[in-house]
This record gives structure tokens, C-alpha cells and sequence, in this order.
DNA sequence: TAAATTTGTAACCATTCAGTTACATTTTAA
DNA sequence: TTAAAATGTAACTGAATGGTTACAAATTTA
């Protein structure tokens, strides 16, 4: 079973958990209310997330509440950022590429 | 089929090929020599790339080459870059985060 | 103390994934 | 023109993935 950063933020469920926490520490099931499938189901995503050290899990009581941990996405972050040069070569500028990718967004959505 | 880019660079062969690409330009046997697994595993790998635009291909001859596209990389990017200034305000600063990183790399390998 | 709450996990299921071998197609070379 | 080379793809396989329901354990509350 591969277990690592990559795997992790493969699943937009998990990607969505990962933004959550990024403001607010939660309970588990306070997390799982904010999705359509059942708490294990969350439950089986938070323990994924917990082995790639995204986030941590801390007991008070009967509840478990979860901290995100982003200093644990770097590893994927600086493997992504080798190929900014690479990228920038191609594009006029990295921000106008930002600045189409924003008025694309626009009218997609 | 969830085909995305975060799908496709979940694969450790595909983070390879892209890093391979990154450098040169190279038909799919050039690829798949580099590789133990099969050449049809490779093609498959190189379809996925392809369907997320991350390469493109491009037939000469009786030969396909792959050209990486490292623009489509951004959307992953830019996902994991907005956590950069939340692991900033954890880390003492990003810069001692890869010193410290770097020098575990020395330690471990 | 008994009931309710919060959570983990086992058992199961369908689908996807990554790999294989076998074969077809196209193009080049002998 | 026949053989070799480069590649795609179909058919199959086993393992991983993501989901479910059912149940157990721990903690809190009534």
C-alpha cells in the first residue's frame, strides 16, 4: 500500500478535508458533516491523512480533533515547483498564465 | 474515471517519466528501456500523462515522442502553494526547513 | 447507572489501477 | 516485398481504493 504525500492529496475528498483544517481545528464528526459519505468513510481519509503526517489527531474526552500538519505537503510542493523554470521558459509570464487561469475560471464557473 | 493532474503525478513511475521529459524529448521504447515494467504498462502511464496534458505526443514516422507540457503542472502547484504561508508561520522559516531537510537527506541516504 | 455520543474498525462490495501477454497496425529497412 | 521495429490496444489478473453497514469501545450526560 503506497502511503505517501501524493497519494494523499490524489483524492479530492481529502483535498477538501486538507482546505477545511487549513482554517479551523475540527472533530471528526464535525468534518464528516460537511460531506456526503458516511463518517467511516471520512474516518478512513482522516487515518490516511494522519500516516502522511498532513495531519495530526489529538483525543480530548471521547472526541478526536484534527490539526493540520502543512509543513508535511512541502515534499510534494518542492517536487511540483522543480518544473516553475521549466514552465515559465514556455509561458510569456508566470503571471499572466495566473491572470488567464483566473479569467478562465470566470467564465467556467 | 477521475483523470486530473493530481491523479496523474500520484503515480511514482509518472513523476519519473515527468522528470525524464523534463530534460529531453523522447520516443515511448526511449521511455520504456528506462523503466522494469513493461512497455505496455509505460504506453498506459503515457496516455494518462497525455489525457491530463501534461505531455503530448507526437508522431514521426512510425515513432511517438513525448513532449512535456510542465504549464499543466500549475493547477497542482498552485493548490499546494497556498498552504506555503501556513507551514511558514509553524516553521521557524521555510529557508531552515530545507537546510534541515537537506541535512536529513545526508543522514539517511 | 443507563442512555446517548463520538469514534474506530471489521467485513464486505464494486470499481479502478497497474501490470501482464498476445496480437494488430503502421512504417522503415533489407 | 518481406522482415523488423515501434506502437496501440484488447483481454485478463490481482491488488488497492473508496464506499457501505454493523458493531464494539470509551466517554459523557441525564
Amino acid at each position: 500500500m503506497r502511503r505517501d504525500v501524493f497519494q494523499a492529496i490524489a483524492d479530492p475528498i481529502r483535498r477538501n478535508i486538507i482546505s477545511i483544517l487549513a482554517n479551523q481545528t475540527l472533530s471528526v464528526n464535525a468534518i464528516a458533516e460537511k460531506f456526503d459519505v458516511s463518517r467511516p468513510a471520512i474516518s478512513k481519509h482522516l487515518k490516511i491523512l494522519e500516516e502522511c503526517g498532513i495531519i495530526s489527531i489529538s483525543k480530548k474526552g471521547r472526541e478526536r480533533y484534527c490539526l493540520i500538519q502543512p509543513q508535511n505537503l512541502i515534499p510534494a510542493f518542492l517536487w511540483i515547483e522543480q518544473y516553475k523554470n521549466l514552465w515559465e521558459d514556455r509561458l510569456d509570464s508566470f503571471e499572466d498564465y495566473l491572470y488567464k487561469l483566473q479569467s478562465n475560471t470566470k467564465n467556467n464557473e
